[in-house]
Formats: C-alpha cells, sequence, structure tokens
DNA sequence: CGGACCGTTGACACTTATCAAACGCGGTGG
DNA sequence: CCACCGCGTTTGATAAGTGTCAACGGTCCG
C-alpha cells in the first residue's frame, strides 16, 4: 500500500504508520454494526476515520432520479470515509455484522497526515473502477469485478460474495438482470463455476484476466 | 477547496498552505507546453506534483481494447499527478498551450504532507464523476459536463470548451457522434446554444441542472 | 482550387434496460 | 411433515438507447 516515496522517512510519524498498519493507536475499540446499518450517512459532519476490522463496507450515493451508485465497497484493513469538506456526501453501511474501528479527526487533526496512503489508495481505486465501469461490456464489468473480489480475497479461486446481487449492479452500473446473464454466460463458457446465490469458482483464471482487456 | 478540518492548525504548516493556494514555495519555474504535449506518460517513475497554471490538462489511460478513457481535466490552480505506486498508471497531456509549474517530492518527500487537500479534492472529483458516468443517459452526461466546464469558467453563462468533442466523449464515456447528438438535443430543446464547434452558450440554467438529477 | 480535419447527421445493428414470470430456498404455521 | 409464503435470483420477451458505419458540410491551409 503504501509507495516508495512514502517510505519511512518521508515525515509520516512512525506512530501513524503503525496506526495504519492496524495498531491501535489512539482509536476506540472496535465496534459492531448488522447487516444494513449505517455508519455515516450523506449529510452528517465528518469527524471520523474508519477502519474496517472484519466483515464489510458499502460506500454509495443515491442520485435525484432513485438510482444507487455504489462508490466503493470495503473489506478488513481498509480506511473509509474520508474526504474533503464538513459534511458526508455519501453513505456507508454495513454488509452483513462488520466490525469498525473509528478515529477522532477533530481531536487528533494532525492524524489526516498519516492517512494519506489510505486516501491515495481510496482515490487510486476509484479511478481503476472508473475506467471497468465506462468502457467495458457488462461482461467484461462482471469479469473484472470477480477478479477484483477474488484478489481482495487473497487470490483465492474459490470465494463467497459478501454482497447480494443488487448491490453488485449498483457497483457496476448495471442492473440486477444483466449482472445475472453475465454470470450465466460465464458459467456456460466454463469459466467460473457458481455455488449458490454467493458462491464463485474461477475455473480458467486466464480467460477471466482476457476479459478485463 | 480546504476544509474546516483542514483549516490551518491541523498540522500542514504555513508555508505549504502558502503552496498550496498559489505561492511559489520551492517550485521550479513554469514551463510551458504545447497542444498534446506529454507532461509524463504512464510508465515513468513519479517524481514530481503538477500544478496548471494557465491552459488545461487531459490525464488519461489507454485500454488493452484501444479505447481511451479521459480520468480527468485539470485547469488553472489544480494540482495533479499524485498517486501512490511509483509509476504512473495514467498519462497527462497539455491541451492547447499550457504552463506547468511542477515540485520535487524526491527532493522534499514532506511535502506530500500539504498535498493532502489537493489528493481530497481530485477523489473527490473522480467520485462525481464515477456517478455522471454510470447512471445517467448520454443527455445528462453531456448537460453535467457542460455545468461543469461552466462552474470551472467562473459560472459564467457563456464559455468556450478546451477541448475538442473526442475529449469530451472519452471523458464522458461516449462516442463523439452521441455527444454531438446530445449537444444538438440541447439546442434544439432551447437550453442552450452553440457558437462554432466550442463556443456554448447555456440559455436556461435551470433546465440544465435538472436535467443532472 | 483541393485536401485534411473536425463536427454533424442519418441508417442500422447491437447491447442493455425494462417489464414480466418462473424458479429455488429458507422460514413459518397448520 | 408438508403446504404456503416471502425473498433473492434466474430466465424470457420486448423496447429503448447508444455504438458503428457511412456520408455530408464547414473551416483552415497549402
Amino acid at each position: 500500500m503504501l509507495t516508495s516515496i512514502l517510505a519511512p522517512g518521508t515525515g509520516i510519524s512512525a506512530p501513524l504508520m503503525e496506526l495504519l498498519s492496524g495498531g491501535e493507536v489512539e482509536s476506540k475499540p472496535t465496534s459492531s454494526f448488522v447487516d444494513g446499518q449505517s455508519i455515516y450517512s450523506s449529510g452528517e459532519r465528518v469527524g471520523q476515520a474508519y477502519r474496517v476490522e472484519f466483515g464489510a463496507v458499502r460506500v454509495y450515493r443515491v442520485l435525484a432520479n432513485g438510482r444507487r451508485q455504489i462508490l466503493a465497497f470495503h473489506f478488513g484493513g481498509n480506511w473509509f470515509g474520508l474526504q474533503n469538506g464538513d459534511r458526508h456526501r455519501s453513505t456507508a453501511e454495513a454488509i452483513g455484522v462488520t466490525g469498525i474501528r473509528s478515529i477522532n479527526l477533530q481531536k487528533d487533526p494532525h492524524i489526516w497526515q498519516g492517512l494519506l496512503p489510505a486516501v491515495l489508495e481510496n482515490f487510486s481505486s476509484a479511478q481503476e473502477h472508473q475506467l471497468v465501469i465506462c468502457r467495458q461490456s457488462a461482461v467484461e464489468r462482471v469479469a473484472a469485478f470477480l477478479l477484483e473480489m477474488s484478489e481482495r480475497a487473497g487470490n483465492s479461486q474459490r470465494f463467497e460474495l459478501f454482497m447480494p446481487r443488487v448491490d453488485v449492479a449498483d457497483y457496476l452500473g448495471l442492473t440486477i438482470e444483466t449482472v445475472s446473464r453475465s454470470l450465466t454466460k460465464l458459467k456456460n463458457k466454463g469459466i467460473i463455476k457458481l455455488h449458490g446465490p454467493r458462491g464463485i469458482e474461477i475455473m480458467q483464471y486466464r480467460a477471466l484476466q482476457g476479459l478485463c482487456l
């Protein structure tokens, strides 16, 4: 996550590095959220930075036309809730039972500095996602999504999706029907196997990568 | 651009704040680029942060299928080229004659801290753009684009686009034909007037905003 | 005058959204 | 134990939107 440029000795203090890597510096204890419970909501004041301890989080915005766009999923170790402006413009919800550790930004404003790598990481993810969403067909988006989830699950060939179809659809800018059809296509080509609604098994890694042009 | 959280006294040093607001702290003199000239390219080492002095910049990536996606446009005052990892994953090019000031990140790595607001700003823009691109129709995307350009031109009703149609298309995830058709639709509804290929005049601001759901 | 470049317009094909229905599964209650 | 219901997913038919291919028009410049 950290880059050569952001390596030790760059002005980022050691305790913050530790915090970033999972230390418990100045943080509240982990609090638990149930499925669908909101961690922060659009319009609320920004005052905390959050880190997923276990489970998963979706960050989304609802447009005036009623459509929901999931901007990002966050999993164990990911920081989120970092933004400029004093009010949240998005909503963060737990997916399943989720543990969140938060740190207060007001009390300790210089902590922002330590969070720079996390912000850069989020920024990078947003750009990657933008590419997938804008210039790929439905099947290609789903393929990219599966690879992303596989990677986040430790590059495992077999894994369970945290989220239902509607979340996948709202993340990829598709409808649930199109997501479902795309999965079926990949299944029929023998590239993946589906184990129930959430279970994914990648049979042909190469073929999947080939789709993600 | 700066938020309450990032106001003075937050640990960001005064010289860096000055730098961000346009001061000339530790920066090289402005260098000039001609239309289409690259400022950095995908694969190059990350070593500088850049700031647009005049003109405009497009940051894009080319996918394996040959399609180009413009991730962001940057105008006077905007910082760009900030990312994690040690190699650029995108290419930045001047649009028209453009002045760029750069600062060396290696020599002065703690400067990253002062750039945090700029990174947050870029992150925020990327997310906004993601929403426009994923959940809006062609006309709505073009409408949002015109409002964005109007805002960047100081909320002026009449302005000139910096970039040709192909850039607009690659920014919005559309084809030049669809962009052209969308502009024609807006023109026919009396919402905008077109003054040559680059000139835009917004006749009904409200109607345009109404399209951006 | 001719050509190159950019933008517009038109015809058509293809992808995906929409609307609708069926399926599978877990839970509840008779 | 089994029928029933609710929910999420899948599948099907159709329509709308956008991409593709092609032609045309305008401007700039040699």
